[in-house]
DNA sequence: ATTCAGTCTGAATAGTTGTTCACTTCTTCA
DNA sequence: TGAAGAAGTGAACAACTATTCAGACTGAAT
């Protein structure tokens, strides 16, 4: 007598495990990795706590997950900004605003995705979404090396230094206050993106034009 | 029949005091706020852990003193250097590799200090010392604006992406890996230093100059 | 020498959450 | 329909350390 499972089991035991990453997204986007307790998320996603562990491990595994899911999505929206530009230049600047303008629209989320405090370890995969992110950076700028835009330079070591950049202006304790206001908000957006830029090697005066050519699109996401 | 404190009583109290916080800034040292816990503190000062309570009321203020400490040494650090520069642009330079150079020198101290996650809240001694050393930074790089040597900018975010920046490539989890090597060192520590100074909008050809100018005292440093 | 405020000790306590597991409920299949 | 395996439950447990406190000790004052 063999057990199987039907169809519409699987579709359930997969909707309950969104479910669960869900609730721990929802929770760390309104509070934090904090506010990612087992007990909360559980009620959230409308089961025991005992079942989050039918489908994760540890707290740290579903932590883990979540870093890896909200990472693929960043990745992949950087992806498409820098895809979408004419050229490896604009691709650098589309890719620096997208990253700005999507840490700055979940700012408790990407704190705490990136450097809040957790009780468990999750460094490996907050190393693999930095080295992700910093990866597709980095390439974007190799590229612009490549067409005669930017100096020779230590490509790896620039994208990550431009990321701790974005992250300290733009989600760290000393970040500007009043983003709320959209105007105040495009305003950084564009400064921080043309440091970046300007780091690289970009010269100030193509700088601010791609700067703003990027900035442009982004319009839409910061409405969102 | 009134107790008072004998003389030789007080300097035994205070040398207490700074046993224990020194103990603590061993511990970060080698291993991270994670291994300053009150128990192996307390033995490494050679006192009970009750006694640690005697001192400090808990340990987020043994912690944060352990932060506004070493960060009070850092931001006197890196006021002397940049003093000793003979130009703002030079002080400023000077300013960003004395971080470099300390940061790389104390890694897991620095680690800890600024962003290791630790069990207890002390978000407002790290954000002073964020805040003290992003300021002095953004007075320099100020004071080359004002000289014509900068664009103008909004200095305070600037100086906070420039520390974001340093800290992210030299002790973030994406830090190269064989900075034992010193000529590794001091080719990252002139990376970065270039790249920080570019950011603010330091002419290329200048900015080089700035970078071999103020790493070449920083030797003495890196030595130590 | 004696007293006693001040200091130190370290085992016991406490509070917090992740994790477990004996039991219940649900689903499959003969 | 009923037997058996899967999934779900939630109260109890475990582990980890900061913190406490009753009693021991030190040394200043008389």
């Amino acid at each position: 007598m063999v057990y199987r499972r039907t169809h519409q089991v699987v579709k359930r035991l997969a909707a309950r495990r969104s479910a669960i990453l869900s609730a721990a997204r929802d929770a760390a986007a309104a509070g934090g990795m904090a506010a990612v307790q087992i007990a909360p998320v559980a009620v959230r996603a409308n089961v025991a706590a005992g079942t989050v562990y039918r489908y994760f491990p540890s707290k740290a595994e579903l932590i883990s997950e979540l870093i890896t899911e909200v990472s693929r999505d960043e990745l992949s929206a950087i992806r498409r900004a820098a895809e979408a530009a004419p050229g490896p230049s604009s691709a650098l600047a589309a890719a620096v605003t997208t990253i700005a303008v999507h840490v700055l629209s979940q700012r408790k989320l990407a704190w705490g995705i990136l450097a809040e405090p957790v009780d468990v370890d999750v460094t490996a995969s907050r190393l693999a979404s930095r080295r992700d992110i910093s990866g597709e950076l980095a390439m974007r700028i190799d590229a612009a090396v490549r067409a005669g835009h930017l100096p020779a330079q230590d490509t790896a070591l620039a994208a990550t230094a431009l990321l701790g950049a974005l992250h300290e202006a733009l989600v760290g304790p000393l970040a500007p206050s009043n983003l709320e206001d959209p105007i105040k908000l495009r305003d950084t957006v564009q400064t921080v993106t043309l440091l970046a830029l300007r780091a690289v090697g970009v010269m100030d005066a193509r700088a601010r034009g791609l700067v703003v050519q990027a900035t442009t699109p982004a319009k839409a996401l910061v409405g969102a």
